[in-house]
DNA sequence: TAAATATATGATAATATATTCATATGAACG
DNA sequence: CGTTCATATGAATATATTATCATATATTTA
């Protein structure tokens, strides 16, 4: 099973995906990704697939203001694309999970067309 | 070469897209994603999945008004994620490429979870 | 070519969102 | 326990975005 295959894997399964979604979860996707449609979270999410970091530490790479990041991290936070953990007097957040990585992967092979 | 193949494959090729982009495309994968992050467009979307169709199909669908929709179409087209054709006096709009699809499996995935 | 139908568009008003500033909370440490 | 460092949060401002309304454009047909 080759490349073709794998494609084909893909395909039925989101098919199946889309043949059920219903309004509620429409609203969902929607929430979603306006979560990824802000150049700073985004940045925040691409600056996290370096590995974990700290606040000071996204403030730095972004030259951002802390506050700003730390909104911004909570909104990540609450819709559960980021984790975060406490280490003494520092947060350490990091990637939730692989979609983050596959749905950004996907918006780049869109743009890089 | 099963699924874990597959998603071999894919992860090699999602860490090269990561590893390099610059700000330039995360702005643009932003502006993308913003296009995503609205409960009408995507509804816009999703109702392509089944097939082309005019602009007062669409509305009827959703429910909405013309105008409205019509908004949000120029906005995807602009963005390339539909296509659209004249016939006599209706435009016929259809989902641009897979990855719409492929995007949008992505997030549906994200939220069932 | 005037009327009818389908769609697009500009302006506006209503709403949502991000950033900034000031300040609060929480942990470590003298 | 008061100070310092790291982060979070509330309020306010600035900006962006959406839907609506009115109207314009384009196509067909009488």
């Amino acid at each position: 099973m080759g490349e073709d295959g794998c494609r084909e894997q893909m395909n039925s399964a989101i098919n199946h995906l889309i043949a059920n979604i219903d309004e509620v979860e429409l609203s969902e996707l929607a929430e979603l990704f306006k979560i990824f449609g802000d150049s700073t979270r985004i940045r925040i999410l691409a600056d996290l697939f370096q590995g974990e970091k700290n606040v000071t530490e996204i403030c730095a790479d972004l030259e951002m203001n802390q506050s700003a990041v730390s909104h911004q991290l909570k909104i990540l936070k609450v819709s559960k694309l980021i984790n975060s953990r406490r280490e003494g007097k520092t947060m350490i957040y990091s990637l939730a999970d692989d979609h983050v990585k596959t749905i950004i992967a996907m918006g780049i092979e869109h743009i890089e067309e």
